[in-house]
DNA sequence: TGTCTAATCCCGA
DNA sequence: TCGGGATTAGACA
């Protein structure tokens, strides 16, 4: 038989029902496409309606497609094979599409072997997946050609998108200076500025100038006092600026005439609101004014909480009493009462106290140490599980000699356990630092200020006991640490699942605080060696660092859905319709490019997980190939990890980009950043969808803010026992217009998703590691 | 109407 | 001759 004549079995179903469709075409398509010979069946579908048609077909056509595809079969057809050997350019163009199982390995060609470069297969492997795919070779060599073509317009297209929104800020931004020199505003007063009677300029200069006085004239009322010596930097006209007397004991300050402010703020009385000292400070908050005798009070009790940390990291049995295994100490209370004078006074009621204290080795030396824990910024981002925002409210003294050595300041945080069923921690606390008399070794100390007034226990739900560290550099810039936190806390803000967790200071103690330092410091000295490469060895060194700076951004969006602190505008929802222990807040995305733009909905629960450890859960949830038992995005099949950064020597500290495999051919294949960490004190893992284009620009060293991303992801915490506190997170995008409703569907929904993730974990983590 | 995709055309190395 | 950019044309939302 001649091959489609008759039988009209090779025919690509696609054409021929598209075909029947467009009746009104059909007559010309079929002149066009079947000049010589129209099959019977085929005109015998023209009678039909398209979807009889189709299903006829179907019938007929189903289940002897072979691999080849729809082109390979229609050119059998068209029967006008001797035109195109003649004339192969005016050969008509057929449509078809490849299959998505051809398509899916071609995309997994390039995933594989090519990414992010760009994907070019030579002449021998495209005869070999011609083979395999049943395709031409020429076909394999126009789907690689028009791949690279899409990358780049995509590519091009998200830069486009991303000048667009910088020229949209620039526009606004212009716009704003505009205004403001149409109608200038007094910077004293708040009135309407006379223009020409002093430059914008000078009066900065005025005002900086008066900003610099003040604080030279407090460095010299403070230098004689704990540095026990005057410094070239105090050098000024006015050194003879006579300090305030000192109150002659802590508890003396406490039944002072400065008692009654509301505990957990700052005290008004200590900031008074004096406009033209209030100056911008980097951090948000703003310079207050504090008389001297303010800043002898704060000075005073930062000597004497640096007392006390020191006996606390110096002494042993008794005071601390090892556990039996060793690895962790406990607070002797009898002993501590009696061995330390103590600065505060009775504990408020209902509130219990946790002290741990943790020593080990550092990679960092005690200079650089000290530098980040006097930069309220460095902090927070060495610390970012930890501290959820955090101010520095008054810089009292820079420190002398060009170091931190005397550097006090007055700060305010919010501190977390990644748990939505534990309260955000708030303390304002004084930090202090100095060196000892030994060289390289220093201590830094945090105290509530709550503690310079009489009755501490209105309002604030923590307060810090002397807590911080003493620090000695050691060889190979390594440095020693012990580490001391001591805190008293409100535990009716606490889950009863959390409040185990919370005494054994496993959550906000020395132990997390250490782990967490030890790890974020050999990832940052891994990450300055150069012998530190992807597996494949692909990425550029600073498409890696783009790919890092991305997850932790990542992580940090996550570590700020879960537990709902003041840096984020989250509204927290209440619906019956949400599980008890399921905490669900939204808000609004406008304008930032590094999340899309919509109505955000953040959802996050804990379990405990009483048979599981927190290793094995971890382990688990990390595991790319494992994902299809709980996470939706995988669309039931295996991950695969492309790139694999390593951040520390525990395999579990990585940044890895994941790949689900595709669907269908119509959808692109997803990428999946995620980052694990774990240390001693628990674990996370955080991961979000991300734009191929996008990451591609990001794995070749493009700035990875404009990568909109919402993470979700996990944190593990020990139980404090054998098994492990799980916390689900996930952030959503419900609707991308922001000012659209939320609908009880989405909450539901979320609501579902979430608990259905938890069940999935729990049913498949079970057997995982048997 | 715009986007996606397989294929084609054409140019330069 | 090959690869890449530009372009085309059918399908589809």
């Amino acid at each position: 038989m001649e091959p489609g004549v008759a039988s009209g079995l090779d025919f690509d179903s696609s054409v021929i029902a598209v075909a029947v469709e467009k009746s009104n075409f059909i007559l010309s398509l079929l002149g066009t496409l079947c000049t010589v010979s129209v099959p019977r069946r085929l005109l015998h579908f023209c009678d039909q309606t398209g979807t009889e048609a189709q299903m006829n077909l179907s019938r007929i056509t189903g289940d002897e497609n072979d691999c080849r595809s729809g082109s390979d079969n229609l050119e059998t057809v068209s029967g006008d094979d001797v035109d195109q050997e003649q004339n192969p350019r005016k050969k008509k163009k057929r449509y078809h599409r490849h299959t998505p199982q051809q398509i899916q390995e071609l995309e997994a060609y390039i995933t594989y072997r090519y990414f992010p470069d760009c994907p070019h297969p030579d002449e021998k492997q495209r005869l070999e997946l011609s083979k395999r795919l049943c395709l031409e070779s020429r076909q394999v060599k126009f789907w690689f050609q028009n791949r690279r073509t899409q990358m780049k317009t995509q590519i091009e297209r998200h830069e486009n998108a991303i000048l667009r929104q910088e020229n949209d800020k620039l526009r606004a931004d212009n716009m704003a200076i505009g205004e403001a020199t149409r109608n200038p505003v007094c910077s004293n007063c708040g009135g309407a500025a006379m223009l020409g009677d002093i430059s914008l300029e000078e009066q900065n200069l005025r005002i900086e100038n008066a900003r610099l006085k003040e604080e030279l004239d407090r460095l010299c009322a403070l230098a004689g006092k704990f540095l026990g010596r005057s410094t070239p930097c105090f050098a000024a006209d006015n050194i003879d600026v006579a300090p305030p007397p000192f109150p002659r004991s802590l508890l003396e300050l406490g039944v002072g005439s400065n008692g009654g402010f509301a505990a957990g703020l700052v005290p008004p009385e200590l900031f008074p609101p004096t406009p033209a000292t209030i100056s911008p400070l980097h951090g948000g908050g703003a310079v207050a004014h504090l008389t001297s005798s303010d800043r002898s009070m704060l000075l005073e009790l930062a000597l004497a909480a640096m007392d006390e940390l020191l006996t606390m990291a110096h002494m042993d049995a008794p005071l601390w009493i090892r556990s039996s295994d060793g690895s962790a100490e406990a607070l002797n209370y009898e002993q501590y009462h009696r061995s330390v004078s103590r600065i505060a006074g009775l504990s408020p009621a209902g509130f219990v106290a946790e002290a741990s204290r943790q020593t080990g080795m550092v990679i960092v030396n005690s200079l650089a140490l000290v530098e980040t824990f006097m930069d309220s910024d460095r902090w927070a981002n060495m610390f970012s599980s930890i501290v959820a925002k955090n101010t520095t409210v008054e810089v009292i003294c820079n420190g002398a000699g060009g170091t931190k050595n005397g550097a006090l300041q007055l700060m305010r945080a919010e501190l977390q356990v990644l748990s939505p069923l534990v309260a955000i921690r708030e303390v304002n606390f004084l930090r202090f630092c100095k060196q000892q008399a030994e060289e390289g070794t220093w201590v830094v100390v945090d105290v509530s200020v709550d503690f310079i007034r009489e009755n501490a226990s209105s309002g604030s739900s923590c307060r810090l006991m002397p807590s911080g560290f003493v620090v000695r550099d050691m060889p190979n810039d390594y440095s020693k640490l012990v580490w001391v936190e001591h805190a008293e806390y409100d535990e009716s803000q606490v889950h009863l699942l959390y409040r185990p967790l919370l005494r054994s200071g496993l959550a906000f103690g020395a132990g997390r605080w250490l782990a967490t330092l030890q790890r974020r410091c050999e990832c940052l000295a891994i990450l300055s060696s150069a012998s530190n490469l992807d597996e494949s060895g692909t990425i550029t060194a600073s498409g890696r660092r783009s790919m890092l700076k991305l997850a932790q951004r990542m992580t940090e969006a996550f570590c700020a859905g879960v537990c709902k602190s003041s840096a984020h505008e989250w509204t927290k929802l209440e619906s019956h319709s949400i599980g008890p222990d399921v905490h669900v807040m939204t808000r609004k995305s406008v304008g930032d490019p590094g999340e899309p733009a919509g109505v955000v909905l953040s959802t996050a629960t804990s379990v405990p997980l009483p048979l599981i450890s927190p290793k094995r859960l971890f382990d688990f949830l990390r595991e790319a190939g494992l994902r299809s038992k709980w996470d939706i995005l995988s669309n039931g099949g295996p991950m695969y990890e492309m790139a694999h950064i390593a951040k520390g020597q525990a395999a579990g500290n990585a940044v890895s980009l994941l790949r689900a495999s595709a669907v269908s051919s119509n959808q692109p294949s997803m990428l999946i950043l995620q980052e694990t960490c774990a240390d001693a004190s628990g674990a996370m893992v955080v991961y979000a969808p991300v734009d191929v284009p996008a990451m591609h620009l990001v794995m070749n060293g493009g700035d990875s803010a404009y990568v909109a991303l919402l993470p979700s992801g996990f944190a593990i915490l020990p139980d404090g026992g054998e098994g492990s506190l799980l916390t689900v997170g996930f952030q959503i995008l419900v609707n991308n217009q922001p000012t659209a409703k939320l609908t009880v569907e989405s909450v539901e929904t979320v609501n579902s998703l979430i608990s259905c993730t938890v069940q999935k974990i729990k049913a498949a983590v079970f057997h995982y590691g048997d």
